[in-house]
DNA sequence: TGGCAGAATCGACACAGTGTCGATTTTGGT
DNA sequence: ACCAAAATCGACACTGTGTCGATTCTGCCA
C-alpha cells in the first residue's frame, strides 16, 4: 500500500459508459439509442450495464451533474455584479458558448429533450438562474442602473435565459462564435437598459 | 340522395382518435402515451387503430397540420405590416397566446418534443416564419425606419421568434396572458426600434 | 331482396427494447 | 491459497410496436 489504490476496475468500465455515451450523443438522440450500443460500446454485456447505472437517464444524468456546476459558475461575474458591465457580460457569453461547443450534442438535448429526468434537470437549472437573474435586475433598479422598466424583473430575466438558450440549441455548426456572442451581448444590455 | 352523406363511420372513428390523442395530450407527454391508450379512448382495439394512421406520430401530425396554417395567419399582418406599429404587433400576440391557451398541451409538446417527426414540424414552420420576420426587419431597415443594428436581420428574427416559444412553452397555468402579451409586445418593439 | 365488394375490426404473431435475478467468474486483500 | 466482494452474463418476464390474415359489417345495385 506504498502508494495511493488507483481506479478499480469498475471505475474503468464506469468512465468507458460514460465515454460511450459521450459519443453516441453527438450523432444519436438519446432516445434511439439502446442500452446495448451503450454497454457494447463500452466493452460489455447488456445486462453488465445495468451493474453501473440503473439506465440510460442515469447516464444523462451523471454527464450533466457536472455540467451545471460549470454553466453556474462561468455567469458568476455577470450575475454578482452589477451595471451596465459590458466586458463582463461578453466574458460569460464567450466562456458559455465555448462549453456549447464543446459539449454540443450533450446539452443541446439536455435543453430541448423532454424526458422527464432531462426535464427536471433543465427546470432547476433555468429556475435558479432566473433567480439569480432577476435578483441582478432588481439590484440595478434599485440602484437606479436601469429602468424598472415595464416588464416585471422575473419575466426579464426568464427572457433573457430563453434567449441564450434558444439561440444555443438551434444554433447550427456553421454558426460562428463571434457572430453569437455579439448577438447575445447586444440583446441583453438592450434589454436591460436600452440604447 | 336527397341530402349530402353524412360522414361514413370511417371518419367518426378517425375523428374520435384525434379526439382521444387532443384529450390524453392535455395531461401525458407523447412519449408516454401507448397506441393501446389511443385506441381504448376512441373505443375500438389496438390493431384497428392502424387502419386509420401508420403511427402516434401520425396522429400529433394530423394534429399539427392545421395549426401551423392559424400560426402563421395570425402573424401575417403584423409581419406584412411595416413600422413601428404596436396596435397590430399587439393584436398578433394576443392571437397567439390565445391559441396557446386553447391547445396548451398541444403546442407544448409540439415546441418542446424531440421526437423526429416533432422536430421537422418545428423547423419547418420556424424556418419560414424566421424568413418572414427577417424580411420584415430588412424592409424596415431598407426605409430608414428602424436601425440598421448591430445583428444580421436573420440573427434577430431567430430571436424574436425564439423568444416568443420559449416563452409560451415555459409559460405556467397561472402566468397572465396580458403580462405574457406587454412582455412580449415590449421587448419585440424594444429589439427591433429601440426605446 | 340477396349477394358481393370494399370498409372496418380484431386476435395472433414476430420483433425490439427494458429491467431483474440468480448462477458464475474474476479480483484483490490477508 | 483462500474468501468475500466485485463484476459479468445468460435467461426470463414484461411492455409496447407494427403486421397479417381471417372474419364481420355495411351499403349498394342487379
Amino acid at each position: 500500500m506504498a502508494v495511493r489504490r488507483g481506479p478499480t476496475k469498475g471505475d474503468l468500465r464506469e468512465q468507458a459508459i460514460l465515454e460511450s455515451a459521450r459519443c453516441l450523443l453527438e450523432t444519436k438522440r438519446l432516445a434511439t439509442i439502446t442500452v446495448d450500443e451503450l454497454a457494447t460500446g463500452a466493452g460489455l454485456s447488456r445486462s453488465s450495464f445495468y451493474f453501473y447505472f440503473e439506465s440510460k437517464q442515469a447516464v444523462m444524468s451523471a454527464l450533466l451533474e457536472g455540467l451545471a456546476g460549470e454553466l453556474r459558475e462561468e455567469n458568476g461575474p455577470w450575475l454578482d455584479g452589477s451595471g451596465r458591465d459590458e466586458d463582463v457580460l461578453r466574458r460569460a457569453l464567450v466562456a458559455t458558448v465555448a462549453l456549447w461547443r464543446t459539449h454540443g450534442g450533450l446539452l443541446k438535448q439536455a435543453f430541448s429533450g423532454d424526458d422527464e429526468q432531462l426535464v427536471a434537470w433543465r427546470e432547476a437549472l433555468m429556475e435558479r438562474g432566473t433567480r439569480r437573474t432577476a435578483g441582478r435586475i432588481d439590484r440595478d433598479r434599485q440602484a437606479g442602473l436601469c429602468p424598472p422598466g415595464p416588464t416585471s424583473s422575473l419575466m426579464l430575466a426568464r427572457m433573457l435565459n430563453g434567449v441564450k438558450n434558444d439561440l444555443l440549441v438551434r444554433s447550427e455548426p456553421g454558426q460562428s462564435d463571434e457572430e453569437l456572442v455579439d448577438c447575445l451581448t447586444w440583446a441583453t444590455l438592450r434589454l436591460l437598459y436600452g440604447d
